[in-house]
DNA sequence: AGATAGGGGCGCCAG
DNA sequence: GCCCCTATCT
C-alpha cells in the first residue's frame, strides 16, 4: 500500500516532510491520527531508521495502543518496536532504567494523589506541625502546582500571610526528602526526574538524544513546562520534532499544561515547518458553525478556519428542563427516540458533564430506563479499598521502605495492631532512621505489650514468607498465594456489609486483571505490574466495543467521537464553572468547543432551572455559552416524557411508601448490560472467554453467576464482568 | 483495639 | 452530597 494514498494535499505534504521541526495545526476531526500514523510509517520506510528511533507520545494509554495498531497495519510487527506512550509512561519506563544515577533505588513506588496525601499527613504528625487550619490537600495540590512550574522546594518563598504559602514553604522540602527516604517518586517527579538526570549527566542524554532520531508528539497545546523542556532537550541532536495540536483545545491550564507551547513553537524552534489541517471530515456544517462560532470568540488563538464538506444536517437541539433529574429523564427519552428513528444503537451516544458528580443522577435514570451505560471516570477500580490494600502489600514487597504502604496494610487485615503500637514503631523508625519495615526486627528494643510484639513480629514472618517464595515462581501464581494467604477474602466476607459482595468480586477481578497482564506481556513481572497499574487513566479502561451508552466529562472526551452527543447541565456556575470571577471563561469555552466538536452527526444541549447542590435546591440561570450559538442553528426539544417518570423514582427513594425500593443498590462506577442473566445464556469474558451461565443467584449488574467455561471450567463471576450474548 | 456515629467543611477537571 | 475527622462506646 502506498503510503500516501488517502491523504489530502496539506495531509499529504505534512507526512512527506522529515526534516527539522515541523508543527501540524490540526483542527478537531482533521484527521491527526492518520497523518500521524502514515508518517511513523513513512518515516521507517524513507529514512531507512529502526522504528525503536522514533519516540511518539500520545495523551493517553488508549491512544497510544490505538496508533500502535494502526501503523502496525502499515508495516506489521515492527511497529511493536516503535516507542510510543504517553508521557508519564514513557518516562517511568527510562527512570526505571537510569533512576540509579540520581541516587534513587530502581524498584520506586509510583505514588498518586491518596499516597502523596498520606505522605504529607505522615510528615505533619512527625514535625507536630500545626495547621492552621488548612488541609493536606491543599499543601498536596500547592507542591504539585510549584513541581510544574518547575520551583524547587528552596527556591519557593512564601507570601508572608498565607498560611498555605507558609506551611508549603516548610513542608515541600520535607515532602520532596521524604519520597526520597521511603524511595518514590509523584506523577510529578516522572517527569522532573528525567530532566535533573539529563542536566546532571550529560552522557545519559546524549544516548537518549541517538536513541530518538524522530520525535513526535500529540495533543502538543496541552503539555506543561517538563514536558516542553523533555522534549526539547531530546530533540536537541536530530532536530526532528513534530508536534501535532490545536490551541483551541487546550483544556488543561489548571494542571500546568501552557498553550503558548504551540503558540510559540515556530519561535522556539527556528526554521520550523507548520502546516494547518483545516478539513474537519467529523461533523456536519451545522455543527461545526456553532463550535466555529463559539470558539471565535476568544481572544487568545491562533486564527483559523476549518471547513467540512459534508451536509447541513440536523439542527441542535436545546432541552430547557425543571430539574436534574428531568433532564436526565429527557435525554434517556431523547435517545429512546433517537433509537426508534434513526435506527441508532446504544454505542452511538455520549452524554457529558463538567463534573462527575453529575453521572449519579443520570445512571440511575438511565438505568431505570433498561438503557445500557458506561461511566468513565468516577470512583476508579484501582483506587477502591480493597484493591488499594492488596497493592499496598504488593508494593511493600517490590519495595520494603515504602512506608506509605506499609501504614496502609500493617492493620488491614486486622490483626491486632493498632495507634499506640504504631505510634511507637514510628517513633523508633524516625529515632533510627530506619524504614518502617526495617524497624520490625528490631521489636525487642521497643516498649510494649508482649502482644504487641507478637503482632509485629508476625506481620513480618507473613511478608518475608512472601518475600521468599517470589523468586520460586511466576507472578501470576505469587499473586494468587498472596491474596489467598492474607485472608483479604475472610477480612471482607466478615465486614458483611452492603459493599461485601463488590469487594470480593473486586478482588477476583484484580486476579483477572493480573492474568491479562501477565498473557500479554513477555516477562511479567511484579514491579512491571505496579507501574501499569499505577499509570492507568480512566479513559484506558473504557471497553467501546460494548453496546452502550458512555457517559464522562468533557475533559475525558478529548480525542473521542460519537454520532450523537448530549452537552448537559449547560447552566450558569456549573458550566462554565464558577470559579475566580476575575478569570476569563476563555478556556471554559475552549472546553464547550471540545464537547460540540466531539459529534458527528447531532447535538443536544439540555440545562436545568433547579440543581441540587451540596444538599440544597439552587436556581440555575441558562448557561451564558447558550447565547453564543447562533439562533438560526438551535430548535428546541419538544420531547415528551415517554420514560419511567424520573419524579417517581426520586419520591421512591425518599419517603417510605409502600412501592417496594429495588433491593440491588446502584454501583457508582460500573454499569453494564441490562440484559437479566439467566441459566443457559451464553456469556464472554474479558479472561476467560467463553462460557455458559449455569446458575444465577441475585440480579441485574451485581449478581453472582456461576459460569462453566469453554477452556478454563466452572467459575463464579459477576454479572457486571462478563458480556451477555443474545 | 477497633467499630460506629455525628459534625464540620467544602469541591470541579486528571496523570 | 460526600468525605474526613473526632468522640464515644464496646
Amino acid at each position: 500500500m502506498n503510503l500516501l494514498d488517502g491523504l489530502n494535499d496539506v495531509q499529504r505534504s505534512a507526512v512527506e516532510f522529515l526534516k527539522g521541526p515541523t508543527l501540524i495545526f490540526a483542527g478537531a476531526g482533521s484527521g491527526k491520527t492518520r497523518v500521524l500514523t502514515h508518517k511513523i510509517a513513512y518515516i521507517i520506510e524513507k529514512q531507512f531508521v529502526y522504528p525503536r528511533n522514533i519516540l511518539a507520545v500520545t495523551f493517553t494509554n488508549k491512544a497510544a495502543r490505538e496508533l500502535k495498531e494502526r501503523v502496525k497495519k502499515f508495516i506489521g510487527h515492527r511497529a511493536g518496536q516503535v516507542n510510543i506512550g504517553t508521557f508519564h509512561s514513557i518516562c517511568a519506563r527510562l527512570l526505571r532504567m537510569e533512576i540509579e544515577h540520581i541516587g534513587y533505588d530502581k524498584n520506586f513506588s509510583i505514588y498518586d494523589a491518596a499516597d502523596q496525601q498520606a505522605l504529607i499527613k505522615s510528615i505533619i504528625r512527625d514535625n507536630n506541625i500545626d495547621l492552621e487550619g488548612v488541609k493536606p490537600n491543599s499543601i498536596k495540590g500547592k507542591i504539585s502546582y510549584l513541581k510544574n512550574e518547575m520551583i524547587e522546594p528552596k527556591d519557593f518563598k512564601a507570601r508572608k500571610f498565607v498560611p498555605l504559602d507558609r506551611l508549603t514553604e516548610y513542608i515541600y522540602p520535607l515532602y520532596q526528602a521524604a519520597l526520597k527516604r521511603v524511595g518514590a517518586v509523584d506523577f510529578d517527579d516522572l517527569l522532573l526526574l528525567p530532566l535533573i538526570l539529563f542536566k546532571e549527566h550529560p552522557k545519559i542524554l546524549r544516548k537518549y538524544q541517538q536513541i530518538f532520531k524522530y520525535i513526535l508528539v500529540d495533543e502538543y497545546q496541552d503539555t506543561n513546562i517538563p514536558q516542553f523542556q523533555l522534549v526539547s532537550m531530546l530533540s536537541d541532536l536530530h532536530k526532528n520534532i513534530c508536534v501535532v495540536g490545536d490551541d483551541d483545545q487546550s483544556i488543561y491550564s489548571w494542571r500546568g499544561a501552557k498553550v503558548e507551547n504551540i503558540l510559540k513553537f515556530d519561535k522556539t524552534f527556528p526554521n520550523c515547518r507548520v502546516f494547518k489541517l483545516e478539513q474537519n471530515y467529523r461533523s456536519t456544517k451545522n455543527i461545526l458553525a456553532a463550535a466555529s462560532a463559539i470558539v471565535k470568540n476568544n481572544e487568545n488563538r491562533a486564527e483559523k478556519t476549518l471547513w467540512a464538506d459534508k451536509e447541513k444536517g440536523e439542527l441542535i437541539t436545546q432541552i430547557e428542563a425543571s430539574d436534574e433529574w428531568d433532564e436526565s429523564g429527557r435525554m434517556a427519552s431523547s435517545i429512546l427516540n433517537e433509537i426508534r428513528q434513526n435506527k441508532r444503537n446504544f454505542k452511538d451516544f455520549a452524554i457529558l458533564y463538567r463534573t462527575n458528580a453529575q453521572s449519579r443522577i443520570l445512571e440511575q435514570v438511565l438505568t431505570r430506563n433498561r438503557i445500557p451505560n458506561v461511566i468513565i471516570g468516577g470512583v476508579r477500580f484501582y483506587e477502591r479499598k480493597e484493591i488499594k490494600d492488596i497493592l499496598a502489600y504488593f508494593r511493600l514487597l517490590a519495595n520494603n521502605r515504602d512506608n506509605v504502604a506499609f501504614q496502609r496494610i500493617i492493620n488491614t487485615p486486622t490483626r491486632g495492631i493498632g495507634k499506640v503500637t504504631l505510634d511507637k514503631l514510628i517513633e523508633y523508625a524516625n529515632l533510627n532512621d530506619f524504614s518502617y519495615y526495617e524497624t520490625l526486627n528490631y521489636v525487642d528494643e521497643m516498649k510494649m505489650s508482649a502482644r504487641a510484639k507478637n503482632a509485629l513480629t508476625g506481620f513480618r514472618n507473613l511478608i518475608k514468607q512472601f518475600q521468599d517464595i517470589r523468586s520460586t515462581i511466576t507472578f501470576e501464581e505469587w499473586a494468587n498465594i498472596v491474596i489467598d494467604r492474607l485472608g483479604m477474602r475472610k477480612y471482607f466476607k466478615e465486614d458483611g456489609g452492603e459493599e461485601s459482595d463488590q469487594r470480593l468480586a473486586n478482588i477476583d477481578e484484580l486476579l483477572n486483571s493480573i492474568a491479562d497482564y501477565c498473557s500479554k506481556v513477555e516477562e511479567p513481572t511484579l514491579e512491571g505490574y505496579l507501574e501499569e497499574v499505577a499509570l492507568i487513566t480512566d479513559i484506558d479502561s473504557w471497553d467501546d466495543k460494548k453496546n452502550a451508552v458512555s457517559m464522562m466529562t468533557f475533559h475525558s472526551a478529548k480525542g473521542l467521537e460519537f454520532p450523537v452527543v448530549f452537552l448537559c447541565g449547560m447552566n450558569k456556575g456549573l458550566f462554565p464553572i464558577q470559579r475566580d470571577p476575575e478569570e476569563s471563561n476563555e478556556e471554559e469555552r475552549r472546553l464547550f468547543y471540545v464537547g460540540l466538536t466531539r459529534a458527528m452527526e447531532k447535538i443536544f444541549l439540555s440545562s436545568a432551572e433547579t440543581r441540587n447542590f451540596r444538599g440544597e435546591n439552587l436556581r440555575y440561570e441558562i448557561s451564558p455559552f447558550m447565547k453564543e450559538i447562533p439562533f438560526e442553528l438551535l430548535e428546541k426539544g419538544k420531547t415528551k416524557e415517554r420514560v419511567i417518570s424520573p419524579s417517581r423514582i426520586r419520591k421512591s427513594s425518599q419517603t417510605f411508601n409502600s412501592s417496594p425500593e429495588p433491593t440491588t443498590k446502584l454501583d457508582k462506577s460500573v454499569s453494564d448490560s441490562v440484559v437479566d442473566a439467566m441459566p443457559g445464556m451464553m456469556v464472554s469474558h474479558k479472561i476467560f472467554g467463553a462460557g455458559k451461565i449455569i446458575n444465577v443467584a441475585g440480579f441485574g449488574k451485581n449478581a453472582k453467576l456461576t459460569i462453566m467455561f469453554r477452556d478454563s471450567g466452572k467459575k463464579t463471576i459477576i454479572a457486571k464482568y462478563v458480556k451477555i450474548k443474545s
